[in-house]
DNA sequence: CCTTTTCTGTACCAATTGTTACAAACCGAA
DNA sequence: TTCGGTTTGTAACAATTGGTACAGAAAAGG
């Protein structure tokens, strides 16, 4: 059965009251299945021909290496959307293998179908547009930031993005156990590269307040490329 | 004027003949504008209110840095659209300053008729939703390669997925300076790996075949995490 | 105030990669 | 074949970062 009400707050029919959804999904075939826990929902590599929503339940991704072994893990809870962006595209294929949590209950609305929802209601156009297009916002910011190599370009970068063109100081609002973590490097070494900019004359540390001292310097970190 | 003969081979307009064109465009809003050489077509920044699609002459993309060089650029051809994938989403802004190489035609269609298209014709709808899917796949694909931190894992990932479960040998179609660049490492480092690789039995070159002697251990690279 | 925990600065050494340079191997064209 | 350019293997050294450890500073809690 349909429930109406977790699907309300899901990110691709927000906006649209029950009634309005039950409308809408008689004019539409879909499926709900029902998973127990660990079962397989979805295989890394299958097609992708519905979309799928978790109206109860969660279930997890996991990347299976090539001798098998299970690699990494995310989660997915309960008014969330199965590969959304993987749903369109060259490659609609999952990219992880989907495995239920605990009793799992999978809208699913073949790829035809939910065509028609998008081009008969603007609101769930609207949704599906900004759901995969913020993903890809996500992605661009994220590899962009991928993109400074070393520690010291890292710090500039953050420094002079938080500073903007009108300040010349800035507080850190993390630790620098959490600004390791963030930029995938160990602590001692961040430590030591905020230790020698400080040296360099490029900015001036107290305690968690950072002034830059040089904010010419620090664009020029970029320039040698 | 709008040529029609040039957006039916526009990634957004392809599959649709010139009459349909230019029927679906007699029932929405648009302009074209003209720029020449160097002019300011959009800024960084700049909020996304229409598609823009190229359909005369080129543009470039350029980043400008805190102090306002110049960075990154990144070429527009002609029947491409401009910031497709930010169109849509919580930052619908230009990433880049777009400027004309040379006498450019922009044919601009407002955000809200845009969605009328969509609705209205499958067809364009299926187009747009392939094209941003496909962006954000790629970004997906090369983000998950990025997170291979050393070289060594690179190589085993590449070759792992050059091989399959069933190949056991795999033929390098790049030299290795094209493979140091696409990994965004330096060729001397790369062919250190290499042979390094070779020395602790996981590989054995042969020109640029290269036999997967030990997958097992290529595979326990990835398990220390 | 003192104690405990957390955070920070720093030192040391190992591992990895960049940089530069050079010679051998390879390959296509004359 | 010989020549010239390209590709590859390798070396030596520098720079960057990771890993580990430890002491002092700061913060939190009694």
């Amino acid at each position: 059965m349909v429930n109406f009400n977790v699907l309300t707050k899901s990110p691709i029919f927000k906006g649209l009251s029950e009634e309005e959804l039950k409308e809408l999904f008689g004019h539409i075939l879909f499926r709900v299945k029902y998973f127990k826990k660990d079962d397989l929902i979805a295989c890394s590599g299958d097609e992708l021909l519905s979309l799928c929503v978790l109206q109860k339940g969660s279930a997890r991704g996991e990347m299976i290496d090539y001798s098998g072994k299970t690699l990494k893990i995310e989660d997915i809870e309960t008014p969330k959307t199965l590969a959304s962006a993987f749903l369109f595209g060259k490659k609609n294929r999952f990219p992880v293998t989907v495995i239920a949590n605990n009793d799992v209950e999978l809208l699913s609305i073949p790829k035809p179908e939910y065509l028609n929802l998008l081009q008969t209601n603007r609101t769930i156009l609207n949704n599906y547009l900004n759901t995969i297009s913020s993903r890809t916002q996500f992605l661009s910011e994220k590899l962009h930031f991928l993109s400074f190599k070393s520690i010291k370009e890292k710090i500039a970068n953050l420094l002079l993005n938080m500073a903007g063109s009108t300040y010349h100081s800035v507080e850190l609002k993390y630790t620098q156990q959490q600004l390791a973590d963030l930029f995938g490097v160990t602590r001692p070494s961040l430590a030591r590269v905020f230790g020698k900019m400080q040296d360099e004359g490029l900015i001036k540390i107290n305690k968690r307040t950072i002034t830059l001292t040089n904010k010419k310097g620090l664009n020029e970190l970029f320039q040698k490329n």
